[in-house]
DNA sequence: CTGAAAGCGCTTACAG
DNA sequence: CTGAAAGCGCTTACAG
């Protein structure tokens, strides 16, 4: 900047005017500020304008997922890069891999850069360790998994309503042993569809029988084999729910080794490619993932620019899929 | 800083030696600053650190990708952090969604916040614009696709002979037409695919029939109606090579619309979930991601730590996965 | 409308 | 081993 004012021949603060697009700046001044600044191929450090301005803004903001190669939160980000991207904001993304202490980490390392904003799904079990950020001025949304002891905006799916509609949607079809095979139930969205489907069976008069109902699975590899033993059992279920997309997978890889694809239900929680590609299609519950990134984003930065009303809980509807899998009959 | 040197009664220079874990610091002084600064919950500002440091890192590194959400950048993406992390940076990921004027923006964003490196999946045709950015000592490593008119690191697989090994697997099993589908052009990695085509097809003395060859899809929809054509004509391939995973899904739609998929043999490039659920299995060249992504982190730290060897161009192999489709006889 | 001085939060270069 | 002063690249607050 220095530079730049030394060959337009102005001061700094004129540069200053220039480069922030201030009004009241002589047009003859600006050009040559401009051409200056052109010249050397002069871009403002962004480090030094945050550590100067009033608002100390950084113009970055954090993205906090359980994994960027997770197709969902892939897709999250990406919508909500889209919006932010237009308005200046860059963005540090980094994976939680759901270990609490990763999460404690990364946030401490957020503040350090003086993010303005961040979005977190959460994965450590008490969040109010933030309240002394939040409180210093730094916005924050959670996503996909509200926060424990912090009062803070949430964009969620709605998963017990879903869940208990897909649920419905076997009950309707003449199943009533619908086994349920659920992820960690240290992770709310997992706790939210199980009581879904509680609901649902209940609704439709159902046993809930723990022998069918499986929670805190962990891979593709485990439902599998787990859907496996329930298959061979004495009492096999007529129809499956899997709260996940790998679940999902390895259920569906437990029905082709029986054999039984045809023959079993089964409905999956997260849409996967090639869901309808499989012999029969798998019918699912599809979060919009789009949406989901651009209502954290423009929260966000409501927030950011000194939006002041009481945290939101925004639900964002899913979309229940038929392919085939789940209109199978009991 | 301030207010924790003031708490301890010491120098802000003391702090400093503190924070920055300088030896030469009196155990007493170094336990109360330390008291200090867990007391107020004190965490550096990196924007001023940046600032004034001598070698100016900002600890901000940058990712250009094509899409975040693309399943392949992602997996490169999530292991590249893996690596930078533990020392310390953070990553601003971007997608450049094929868009030469959003790499020039992003890229020019990148020096504003005064990255100290960054990996880039380039989608421009030139970037010598950028050659300015590397004399000031910002790091880059290509990936993906090498950069043009631009002397810098770069990591790519090894398409050429991937596309070559994986047509010859189709000549060998008697296979003389078979189809080639690829992206658009204006990307590297499409030519060398195709490259690797023409090369088996010489060796293995079959034509090369250009009205089995369509290059610049864009889409799985498109992918599907050239391959419903070609399979519709007077002289169908027995075979087809789809040269990325959208393609390879497009083609799968239509071999299972007109009940071929037992009779056509396919290989694609690049693996994708479920690609072994289907039946036939998809047998695809799978890239490395998590070895490239390492790769790409290794050399992009080495080039801020001072490397000036020459620039690398290193090839990461790429395995073929045989799954049925592609074992399919003519 | 324009500019000289002060200062954001840190580290450097130098004294003691 | 410790600290007072200067300065990184900007913007603020104030003069003119």
């Amino acid at each position: 900047m220095k530079d730049v004012a030394a060959l337009a021949g102005v001061s700094l603060k004129t540069v200053s005017r220039v480069i922030n697009g201030e009004a009241s700046v002589n047009a003859d001044l600006r050009t040559r500020v401009e051409a200056a600044a052109e010249q050397l191929r002069y871009l403002p450090n962004l480090g030094a304008t945050a550590l100067r301005r009033r608002d100390g803004r950084s113009m970055t903001l954090g993205a906090l997922v359980e994994d960027l190669s997770n197709p969902f939160f892939a897709l999250v980000m990406r919508h909500f890069e889209d919006t932010v991207f237009d308005k200046g904001y860059s963005m540090i993304a980094t994976s939680l891999e759901e270990q609490a202490e990763l999460e404690h980490q990364v946030t401490t390392q957020m503040v350090r850069h003086r993010v303005d904003g961040m979005f977190i799904a959460p994965c450590s079990t008490d969040q109010s360790y933030l309240a002394r950020e939040v409180a210093a001025g730094v916005a924050m949304v959670f996503v996909d998994r509200p926060p424990i002891n912090l009062d803070a905006d949430v964009v969620v799916s709605d998963n017990r309503r879903a869940t208990r509609n897909a649920v419905k949607h076997l009950t309707d079809r003449g199943h009533t042993r619908i086994a349920y095979l659920g992820n960690m139930e240290t992770i709310w969205t997992a706790r939210e569809r199980r009581s879904g489907y509680d609901a649902a069976m209940l609704e439709a008069g159902c046993p809930i029988d723990d022998s069918i109902i499986v929670m805190n699975i962990r891979s593709e590899e485990q439902a599998r084999v787990v859907a496996h033993d329930m298959l061979g059992a004495d009492e096999p279920p007529t129809a499956f729910f899997a709260s996940q997309n790998l679940l999902t997978i390895g259920v569906v890889k437990a029905l082709k080794e029986l054999g039984l694809e045809h023959h079993v239900a089964l409905v999956g929680y997260d849409d996967f490619t090639l869901a309808d590609l499989l012999s029969p299609g798998i019918s699912v519950v599809a979060q919009d993932a789009p949406t989901i990134g651009h209502t954290v984003a423009e929260l966000l930065i409501g927030r950011i620019e000194g939006d002041v009303s009481p945290s939101k809980f925004i639900e964002v509807p899913t979309t229940f899929i038929a392919r085939g899998s789940g209109e199978i009959l009991a």
